[in-house]
DNA sequence: CGGTACATTGAGAGATATCAACAGGCGTGG
DNA sequence: CCACGCCTGTTGATATCTCTCAATGTACCG
């Protein structure tokens, strides 16, 4: 969470765009994207640095390029939630209140297309397909954070880490291509805050998951040895 | 969670319907409202009746009229995860994957407004604000969510009581005005299953809340003493 | 009046947190 | 190139919060 020290470089092409058929601009045509092209800038951001924070006011939606973000809310007293990590493809932004509602942070470094409030409002408004795509990512999120309530409310530690690493297995599919290596770019303690448990439970029940032969921790992440178990344990 | 056996009548106008300005219907003018009514039916359920299922494929979309729903989720096992309840002017039924993604059931005597989804859609269709309107509404419950992972992955016992109290007591200011009696139409299984507890917590807590002169636990519901205190212990 | 469902209370167990020590990797600097 | 220190992660011992199991109480309804 280091001031914002970013470098913007001039747009590639958004043609070219590696993760466009994940993201927001998949609902865009060739004419579109050529117009679409001209409202966002890249920009990156180093290792934990942030990108914006709770309670600032909304100036810029993002679409992540490339590298993780951890999305995260604090308690007064620094207790940490984390809502969420952002993959190249997600979209960031949305709100009602005109400020974020969680705050967020490069966790590795970072690449994003950037786009101003103004002049991406003014482009939706005229092209409800893309509000269709953004409506469908917001359900589709709405969705994934149902699905953490039950984790964070009903789970117990073991099922939530076996639960967080075939869902992190399952979004890096899509970009890594499948594999039963599961780069782990976030550290323990995110892992913790992401799952309400504390480090210590989180590398205790990492343990237990190569003891029992499920996973073998590996350098910057694990190897899912027997993925049917980690489904057992995840109790669906 | 009884089959349903619902009861239909012919429908209300909307520009009587109470709770208009606070729905997605908010965003239609007079002749759009006069089309739109004649998509929605009144449907009622009595309490305890289910209103739709996970897994179920949506044909329909739901506008709470009046009484209250619980939404929730179910592992494998039977352990429960409420992720929100519903109250009159929320919108129900937006998915991608064409099948709800939680189970609805009737608290007390419920009334929603039924749209089938086909119509529904066209009417969207050609209706940009209206998809805005919705967007709008599927934001703010993200935000919602979100704020509920902190509460369950973050609180303890206490401050997760403290917290839905007063967030209950501010959902229902709009529909009834603001109160001290703050009621509560939903078991104290149906709390400790929104809150990650048990029932018997809840309970506790309940009780240590009015030993400290917090609270009065009333018949249906609890009466806010000292709303700073609770404020307090809720730790914002 | 009795029965049922829901809520409260109590005693004890257990999972996870807390506190503390230690290990390993990595970069820095001598 | 090695030594040191720092940071992250692991492991251990103990504490504590919440759960579990069980009993009791209470309201509603036939």
């Amino acid at each position: 969470m280091k001031a914002s020290v970013v470098t913007i470089e001039p747009n590639g092409l958004c043609k070219d765009c590696s993760i466009r058929e994940f993201s927001v601009c998949a609902s865009l045509d060739d004419a579109e994207l050529r117009e679409f092209e001209h409202l966002g800038r890249r920009v990156h951001f180093a290792a934990c640095e942030s990108v914006f924070s709770e309670e600032d006011f909304t100036t810029s939606f993002f679409n992540v390029l490339d590298g993780v973000m951890r999305l995260y809310k604090l308690l007064p007293d620094g207790r940490r939630q984390i809502v969420g990590f952002a993959l190249p493809g997600d979209f960031l932004g949305m709100n009602v209140s005109g400020r974020h509602n969680f705050s967020a942070d490069a966790i590795g470094p970072v690449t994003v297309c950037q786009f101003s409030k103004a002049p991406f409002g003014r482009f939706i408004e005229e092209r409800p397909h893309l509000l269709r795509r953004i409506n469908e990512l917001a359900v589709r999120e709405l969705s994934q954070a149902r699905d953490h309530m039950v984790l964070l409310g009903r789970r117990s530690a073991e099922e939530k880490v076996a639960t967080f690493l075939l869902g992190w297995r399952d979004r890096l599919t899509p970009l890594n291509g499948p594999s039963n290596i599961v780069p782990l770019p976030m550290s323990r303690q995110d892992i913790a805050d992401y799952l309400g448990l504390t480090i210590e439970t989180v590398s205790r029940t990492f343990t237990k998951l190569e003891r029992d032969g499920v996973i073998e921790i590996i350098h910057g992440g694990i190897s899912l040895l027997d993925a049917a178990r980690a489904e057992a344990l995840a109790a669906a």
